[in-house]
DNA sequence: GCCAACGTTGGC
DNA sequence: GCCAACGTTGGC
């Protein structure tokens, strides 16, 4: 089993966006970066565990356990011509891009980035290095118990 | 809104 | 295959 970190803009999808949909699941859809698409297809599996992080938003930082649900499977948006993730040079016998699902564990209180990186047990984390933009990355197992232990 | 740091694109 | 130009990310 592995760990991982999953952005979120919370102005497209918050914690508590999260909450409230049905099965309390959603489509990791959108992701186009193809770094952040093969750790999805290639790596995640069920029962994987994720930090839900918002990011670009007053106050980025960790809100919450996640479990992925449900393996890679064509992202739907690339097909869609009116969707902004549409891609014109995917077609479904030759999908692109994929996607998880993602469901709530539990809300956690909001670990924010400046406290994050005031542990020196994590300044190795992806998450923290200067210049980082990957929106998925994965978690080394000693800084998910410690995170835990920290919520 | 700024801007550093990346990733992607496309002409050659 | 190189690499300059361009677009995006995301904390501040």
């Amino acid at each position: 089993m592995r760990y991982w970190l999953m952005k979120s803009e919370p102005s497209d999808v918050s914690v508590d966006d999260l909450a409230t949909m049905p099965n309390q699941t959603v489509a990791w859809y959108g992701i186009r970066n193809y770094q952040a698409r093969n750790f999805m297809r290639d790596q995640m599996r069920v029962g994987d565990q994720v930090f839900f992080y918002h990011s670009s938003c007053a106050e980025p930082g960790i809100v919450g356990l996640a479990t992925v649900s449900k393996l890679a499977y064509p992202d739907q948006t690339q097909f869609d011509s009116s969707n902004k993730y549409f891609d014109p040079k995917a077609t479904p016998e030759n999908p692109r891009w994929f996607n998880v699902d993602v469901k709530l564990v539990k809300k956690t209180r909001l670990l924010g980035i400046k406290e994050l990186r005031s542990y020196p047990e994590l300044e190795h984390m992806r998450i923290l290095q200067t210049g980082n933009r990957l929106s998925i990355t994965p978690v080394d197992p000693k800084e998910w118990e410690f995170i835990t232990g920290l919520l």
